[in-house]
DNA sequence: TTGTAGGCGTTATCAA
DNA sequence: TTGATAACGCCTACAA
């Protein structure tokens, strides 16, 4: 080999004293080897640090080492926590990840994922709700040749092809938390329709009412838009109301901020006069004021799995696909005042 | 050509009743091509819809069409808004966009790094700061025959591998408008030493002052590390002195986040007490309350311009590399109550 | 258990 | 201006 050139498997094959075949066996595994020979190979590898050309097997294999990441913008922390997940589980291995925003309203959605997908010779794509959601989606992605790993807020797919937060109970325990904290009239703000984590975050908050023995007051039901403004919508309605809630849950944390903001306008005192949960764990939760009371998906982990999944698929079973939520406690929520 | 296989350089070579090498000049746009032979190959190129397969390519010329983005999370909506700003540029080429976060205080930093180039044989890399301000890396990614293109807050490099924006021109306007306002105490978080944008970001609050004919009271500066409990901090020490000052600049947004929530628990009013301006317009600023006045990196502009010159160098002298920012005014920023 | 020949789809070399 | 032939580095099929 040159000086500067990085060795290739032929180098391998002529300083190990076997066949290019064999030291592919020996890259791939292959179980039919004798041990010696394996050694030997393994031993040349290692001395003159041989990696394989990701390139020059793509092309052999007509598949990439390329995971790919699709998403429209659910939230920004989301979307990194998420690549920072999967990098953790594929860094020292062959594969990169290459990132791919949608937007999903596109009527070429899926002609262009399609296009992104052969063109790149993906070897497989995780999605990211809500686009995880498309069945569609998924089931074009899988008929070209790639494995699929999907992101959700509940059971959307076979465990092998999953990563999902169980939002539903996370949510109900968060209400009957607050039902424990002295709470009885709580209202909720959902997210908008089509949604599934909204559809979800509204069982559960359903179940922790009912867990309570709480009844839900329609009067203090709003259905938001996830977005901020949505939030200060929800609580120009929702703090006219009388008997006032002392409590609401907000399907995320935006939604959240602009409630409280709204509660703050009109000099109610947070979380004595009314508390507030969030959901999402977002970076502006800890830095409102008062820092939000939240529901926080272990991102990471389920990325990481994910991953896993992902690149091992005769593994993939056997990688936990529910994850459970955390509750945040910060200042936002309490017991009411008196 | 197979039924589902997808035409290749020699589908189109037969077609058109020339060589692979003919075709393979058409796509590489050679310059000594006769315009008949030409336009002949590409109506055939363009009838059955070929497709030049990029793992092929990237094997043939040791390169592979991928840009990499490296970076130590300065913050999530920068680094989703490089993206998709990348990604509109790249969009209907060949390239595709590999992330990879990175630990700029891990020892392997730059091992890590060589590897992944060296692996995917990477066409060039885009580095976000702040460890865009390494040139070390920079030169080690060079060496390794990889375009660079670096993004900061002042000229790091030349201008074929630079976007920046311009922070110090940007905070001295601000700072110059808080003057106009009525301001003559105006106080100064800056970022940690070591970071180029904090640097920039303390010489324009002098270069402010001083075209405001104001004098710089060292008892009004503070140093933060970018993070919100060095802007509780600051705040603990700011709102302390006396006379106080009536306006803070802080070099980002997550400081004038702590600061403006000491200055509420002091039950100052803002801006009436005490205007903050931020810098970065991240989610939180404008989910806090007062929705905070901040300065904004046109982020999109600069990702779209790092692309054009990462991916056609030829053309990278006549992209733009310094951008200016802008002022995005909201409510925590005003005259001072008389 | 190992090796040989040929192919994956493109580009480079060099001659025509 | 064009084309035949040999890379690029790996894998599959088949043979030994």
């Amino acid at each position: 080999m040159a000086k500067d050139a990085k060795p290739t498997i032929n180098d391998v094959a002529r300083l190990a004293g076997v066949s290019k075949k064999t030291v592919s066996r020996v890259i791939n595994k292959s179980p039919l080897l004798n041990d010696a020979t394996r050694s030997k190979v393994e031993a040349v590898i290692a001395e003159i640090g041989y990696v394989p050309n990701p390139q020059a097997r793509a092309l052999a294999l007509r598949r990439n080492f390329l995971i790919g990441l699709i998403h429209d913008n659910p939230n920004a922390q989301m979307v990194l926590g998420v690549q920072e997940g999967i990098l953790e589980t594929i860094r020292d291995t062959e594969f990169a990840l290459v990132v791919r925003p949608v937007d999903r309203h596109s009527p070429q959605l899926l002609d262009d994922i399609r296009h992104f997908i052969e063109q790149q010779r993906l070897f497989g794509v995780m999605l990211l709700p809500p686009i995880s959601e498309n069945d569609e989606l998924a089931d074009m992605c899988r008929k070209l040749g790639c494995t699929v790993v999907r992101m959700g807020s509940a059971a959307l797919d076979k465990s092998e092809h999953l990563v999902a937060s169980n939002d539903r109970q996370a949510v109900a325990d968060a209400v009957f938390w607050l039902s424990e904290l002295g709470h009885r009239r709580i209202g909720f703000i959902a997210g908008p329709q089509g949604f599934r984590s909204a559809r979800e975050r509204e069982l559960g908050f359903a179940d922790g009412m009912a867990r309570a023995g709480l009844t839900i007051d329609p009067a203090l039901m709003e259905r938001g838009t996830y977005r901020f403004e949505s939030g200060l919508a929800a609580g120009d309605r929702l703090l006219a109301v009388d008997p006032p809630p002392t409590a609401i849950f907000s399907s995320n944390d935006e939604m959240a901020a602009g409630f409280l903001h709204r509660a703050l306008d009109k000099g109610l005192k947070v979380p004595g006069q009314i508390s507030i949960i969030g959901f999402d764990n977002t970076a502006t939760a800890a830095h409102i004021w008062p820092p939000l009371t939240t529901v926080q998906w272990p991102i990471k982990a389920m990325a990481r799995a994910a991953a896993h999944k992902l690149i091992d698929p005769l593994e993939a079973a056997s990688q936990p696909s529910i994850f459970l939520s955390d509750l945040i406690r910060r200042s936002s929520a309490d017991a009411p005042s008196a």
